[in-house]
DNA sequence: ATTTTATATGACAACGTGTCACATGTCAAT
DNA sequence: ATTGACATGTGACACGTTGTCATATAAAAT
């Protein structure tokens, strides 16, 4: 967490720093960003950087974060506007994540090719996390569950972990660049699809 | 790829080498791994390092390499065990994995905790790739399909795929310390058996 | 023996990090 | 207005790491 001065900062100058740090982590992965760069960027001494964070990490989870409640929202209202379609809300989800315009887009190209596992915490409190917490109970309360093929709230979260490595894993392959987009939806359409199905032939 | 200069040099200098390599890389993730630390342990001056590897991660993918390479055949003769049963066999592969000891184990964490792209698609290597290509083809091979419910070759590629994301992901959060063998165990396994007969009741 | 080629070595420049002593600003109390 | 207390700004600096390069040494070829 960034230290109390960085939010006592005048709106300003926040906003400044914020843009520097957002601009070096969509330039570069977070072990190759350098702090030099952002406070040259931001016309800051290196001094004051130490005073709004502990380092370097912690500016770019202070970033991550912001990014990461936002696209909660965004999968909420999905999965509202597809009735608790888990399915197709996730092809929607899956849809706009690979749509962003460029800086996000760039951003999110470095965050998923060095996805390390703390990242991946932060990203998936959205929907899933160790325990059945609150945040899974919401999504799972909103999730229409007629039509699904789950005994109990266990298979739920474990469906739920599924749904979450797969996508993950599409993302990632779509940054890679090694799919044009039409591509990389048919390809998450097919997975998704092999999910509702199953593996077995009855 | 390490350089010519490396190959060349007598085994027991080598392997050194390589022993140093390897306990830097049990002891941190590659991103803080460092060269100083290498050398130092393995008592060679610093200019030696660079006549054998390009940098840190030629040295750190040559060591994954050979890891990879050892696993691969694990896993075919795994599934050979198993008689072409697919998920029977990732279970084990799974199990093996998390039992491995001590150096190994720790190289492995830091491996999985931080698993970049550029790590995953040589890690991949061993089981699916971006085409049906001759490792995808070598272990469909050996796969039994009768009871598969698959119409073709694209299909059980996407299923490889799905299974391949879910493994990566339960092997993660084993290593994330937040699971004992046991639970580690049994989630997979019911992930597996979900996938198995699918999301949707028919 | 002499030349050519391969390998070894460590000093060095360049760069990045985090800290610290000191400068400056803010503001409430007198 | 002046003071003092506390918050914030600043940049030089010590430290660690990286990759290179000129030079030394060894090995092989002629």
């Amino acid at each position: 967490m960034p230290k109390i001065t960085f939010f006592n900062l005048p709106e300003d100058k926040r906003e400044n720093l914020v843009h520097a740090a957002k601009k070096e982590f969509a330039r570069v992965p977070l072990n190759q960003a350098s702090i030099s760069n952002i406070i040259k960027d931001a016309k800051i001494p290196r001094g004051s950087f130490y005073q709004y964070f502990d380092d370097k990490e912690d500016a770019f989870f202070y970033l991550l974060n912001s990014h990461v409640s936002a696209y909660k929202m965004h999968f909420l209202e999905t999965l509202r506007k597809n009735n608790g379609d888990i399915f197709d809300a996730m092809i929607d989800f899956y849809t706009a994540i690979i749509t962003e315009e460029k800086e996000n887009l760039q951003f999110l190209r470095n965050l998923f090719l060095n996805m390390t596992h703390r990242i991946e915490t932060v990203m998936a409190r959205s929907f899933s996390e160790n325990d059945l917490n609150e945040n899974f109970r919401k999504i799972g309360n909103l999730i229409n569950k007629e039509k699904l093929n789950v005994m109990d709230e266990q298979e739920l979260f474990h469906m739920m972990q599924i749904i979450s490595s797969v996508t993950f894993h599409n993302i990632v392959k779509k940054f890679a660049g090694e799919l044009p987009f039409e591509a990389a939806v048919t390809n998450y359409r097919t997975e998704i699809y092999l999910l509702k199905k199953g593996f077995l032939s009855q």
